[in-house]
DNA sequence: TATGAATGAGTATTCATTCAT
DNA sequence: AATGAATGAATACTCATTCAT
C-alpha cells in the first residue's frame, strides 16, 4: 500500500514533538548544527533552504528569524564557527612546540586537517564565500581573517631564530598558503587528490619549500 | 554528363541553409556568452536562471531548451568551452619553446593566464564542478581532464632529457598542479591575492619548486 | 471600447476579497470542493490544475500547500471525501431494513444512487483511479474499500437466512458489484443511460439476478 | 562517467535516421501506432504529448500536423481505430455459429476479449471518452456506436427463433452491455478483477441472464 | 520566545501550435 | 510532404519573508 505524503506542516510537527526530548542545547546553537548537516547532506550551501533547517530541528520556520537576520547571516555564522574552529586548531599546533621549524610544519598539517576533516566548512570558508574573509564579525569578535595571523608569527619566529632565510614573513606565510591551499582545494573540488594523496603531497611541498626558503634543518 | 551552373534557386537554397547554420552556431554561442555575463554579474552560476539568459538575448525561454537539453546541459556547456580554450592555451605554451625547462614554465604561466582571465570560468571547471572533469563531452571530444596531460608531458620530457631528478612525472606534475592551483584559487576566491602579487608568487613557487625538484637550470 | 479578459491575478484579488464575506470555512474543505467544482467543470481531474482552484478560492496557490503535499495528494483526498460518503450511504442503507433480500436491494440502490448525485467523485474513485482503492488513508482511517465489505455481509446474511442459494459471498458480492457497476459506469461515460433508464436496468438485473442467485422470494 | 543529455533534437535526429529502415508503413498509421504505443506506456492519453509522439516515430513535430488537425483528432483517430477492430471482432464472433444463443455469447465474449486484450483503447473508448461515441466519423464512416448494432441483432434474432422471451431487443442488448461493460470496466480500473476471474464472472454472468430472459437452453 | 497563515516572486520545464521555407 | 525556429501559456512546486497573534 502506498503511503501518503505529508504535508511540510505535518512533518514539523513530528520533528516539534522530537525535540524537546533533545537536550536544550541552546537554540541557536541547534540551528547551526542543523545547517552545517544540512550543508553536508546537499554537498554544498546553496541549495539548502531556511524551512529544511526549521523542519528538521522541529521549529518552524519563523522562529529563525528571531536568531539571525536572514538566510545570508546565517550562512555567515555558519562561516564564523568554521573560522572560530579553525583558528583554534592552528593555534593549539602553534602552541605545540618549540622548535621554529616543527612548528611551521604543524601549524600547516592543522591548516590541512582541517580541511580534510570539515570539508564543507572549508569550501564555504576558503573557495566559495572569500567575501566573508573581510566581514566584520558581530559584537566585537576578533576579525575573521587574523587566524591567518599565526602563520604569519610561525614563519616571522623561524626567520628571528635563523632558521629561514629573512625576508618579509607576510609574503613568505602567503607562499605556504597558496601551497596548503593548493592541495587542500583540489582535494575538496576533484576527484583526483584522495586523502592520503593529499597528505603525501602536503609534506612533499613542505619539504621542498622549507629547503628553498633557506631551511637550516627540515 | 553535364556540369551544369547553379540556379537561382539552388543558390537561394544553399545560402539559405549556410545562414540558418550560422545563425543556429551563433544562438548557440549568444546563448554560452549570455550565460556566462550571467554568472559574472551574480559571482556563480549558483543563482542565474534561463530565465534571465533568454531575458538577456531577447529569446523566449523556451528557445533555450532548443539548444541545450536544460539547465544542467547548459552550465556544462560553459565549462566545456572553458576546457577547450584552457587546453589550447596549454597546448599552445607547450609548443612554444624547445627548452624543456622553459617550456615547462610556460605551460604553468599559461595555466595562471587562463585563470588570471576567465575567473569566471576557472571557478566554475576546478574549484565549483570539479565532477565536470569526469563527465564525459558530447560528440567524441577528447576527454576534458586531458588538459592536465600536456602538464605530465612536459615533467616527463624534462625529466628524460635530465634536466629535473628523475621521478613520476604524474606525481611531480599533480605536485605542479596543487602550486598553480593554490594561487590562481586563492587569487579567484579571496581579496588577498591581486594580479600582480599572485604572478609574483607563482613565479616565486616555480623557482622554488624547481630547485625542490633538481633543476640542473633555472 | 475593449472588454479586456481579467488577468489571474485580478481574478484573484476579486476573489480575495469575496473571501473573507463568507464565513470562515474550514480552508481544507473550500479547497476540496473547489477541486470538485472544477473536475466537474473541466469534466476530470486530468486538467484540473492547483492554480485555478487558487484563483477560484481567493488564495494564493503557495497557501494549498499548507493543506496538502502536493496536486496528488489533494485529488487522493478528494477521492477519500467520496469514499466517506460512499460508505456511510452503503452502511444507512443496511440499516434500513431487516429483510435480508430487501436490505441486499436497498444496499444495491444506495450504491447506484451515489453514482447518480456524485457521477464526479464515482468516476474518480471507481473509473479512473482505481489504485486509490488501495492506497493507505492517513491516520489510521478504516481502508477504503471496505465499503465493498457492507456488500458483502448483505449476501452472507441472505445466505445465511437461507433467502439465497449457499456459495461464496465474496463472489457472489463481486457478480452484484460488476452489475451495478455496468449500469453506474455507463451511466456516466456515455450519452445512452440516462438516469431514468439506470435505474430501470438497475431494477431489472437486480430481479434478474436474485432469480438467478436462487432468491425465495423477490 | 555520466552521459550527457540530449536534447529533443538530438533524439529526434537519431530516430529519423533509423526510420527510414523501417518498412514503409503509410506515416498515418505509424503515427497512430505509436500513439497507441504512448498511450500504453504511459496508462492512459492523459499524459501523452505529440512530440514525444514524433520523437518516437523519427518525424519532425509540425510533421504530425500534415496528418491530424491537432491532438485531439489524433486521440479521436485512435479510438476510431479501436472501434473498428472492435466492431470487426464482433462482427466476426456473429459470423461464427448458426445457433442464435451460442451467437449471443460469442458476441459477448468477444467484447470481452477485446477489452481484456485492448485495455488502453477500451478505456478510451467506453470509459473516458464517450464523446467520442456520437462524433461522428469523418469521410461518411460508418457510425462508430453501430458496433452495438451487432448485439442487438443478435439478440433479436434470438427473439424471433424463440430462444429468448420476447421482448424489446434494443433494451435487453443495453442490459447486456452493462453486464460485459461492468466486468471489463472493474478489471480494468482496479485491482480486484484479474483475467481469470473477469471470464468466470463473465460466464456467470451471462448464464443468469440467459436464464432470467426465458433462454430455453443454454 | 514562538508560531500559523499567507503570499509574491521565482524556478525549471513541457506543450500545442504557428509560420516561413 | 516535411521541417526548423520560435513562442505564449501553462504547470507544479519552492522559497524567503512578513504580519498579526
Amino acid at each position: 500500500m502506498t503511503e501518503t505524503a505529508p504535508t511540510r506542516k505535518q512533518n514539523l510537527r513530528k520533528n516539534s514533538l522530537e525535540r524537546r526530548e533533545r537536550g536544550k542545547l541552546e537554540l541557536r546553537r541547534t540551528i547551526l548544527e542543523a545547517a552545517v548537516g544540512l550543508f553536508e547532506r546537499q554537498g554544498g550551501f546553496e541549495n539548502f533552504s531556511l524551512r529544511q533547517v526549521a523542519e528538521e530541528i522541529g521549529y518552524s520556520a519563523t522562529t529563525i528569524y528571531l536568531h539571525f537576520a536572514d538566510k545570508e547571516e546565517l550562512i555567515f555564522h555558519v562561516a564564523l564557527e568554521g573560522f572560530k574552529a579553525f583558528g583554534e586548531q592552528l593555534e593549539a599546533a602553534y602552541a605545540h612546540s618549540d622548535d621554529v621549524l616543527l612548528r611551521l610544519r604543524l601549524v600547516g598539517r592543522a591548516y590541512l586537517n582541517f580541511a580534510l576533516e570539515n570539508p564543507i566548512h572549508y569550501r564555504l570558508m576558503f573557495m566559495q564565500r572569500g567575501d566573508f574573509l573581510e566581514r566584520k564579525p558581530p559584537g566585537g569578535q576578533v576579525s575573521v581573517i587574523d587566524s591567518f595571523g599565526i602563520l604569519r608569527r610561525a614563519v616571522e619566529a623561524a626567520m628571528k631564530a635563523g632558521a629561514l632565510d629573512p625576508g618579509d614573513p607576510q609574503a613568505v606565510a602567503g607562499l605556504l598558503w597558496t601551497h596548503v591551499h593548493g592541495v587542500a582545494a583540489l582535494h575538496i573540488a576533484t576527484p583526483y587528490f584522495p586523502k592520503e594523496q593529499a597528505e603525501g603531497l602536503f609534506e612533499w611541498s613542505m619539504t621542498i619549500a622549507a629547503r628553498g626558503l633557506g631551511a637550516r634543518a627540515l
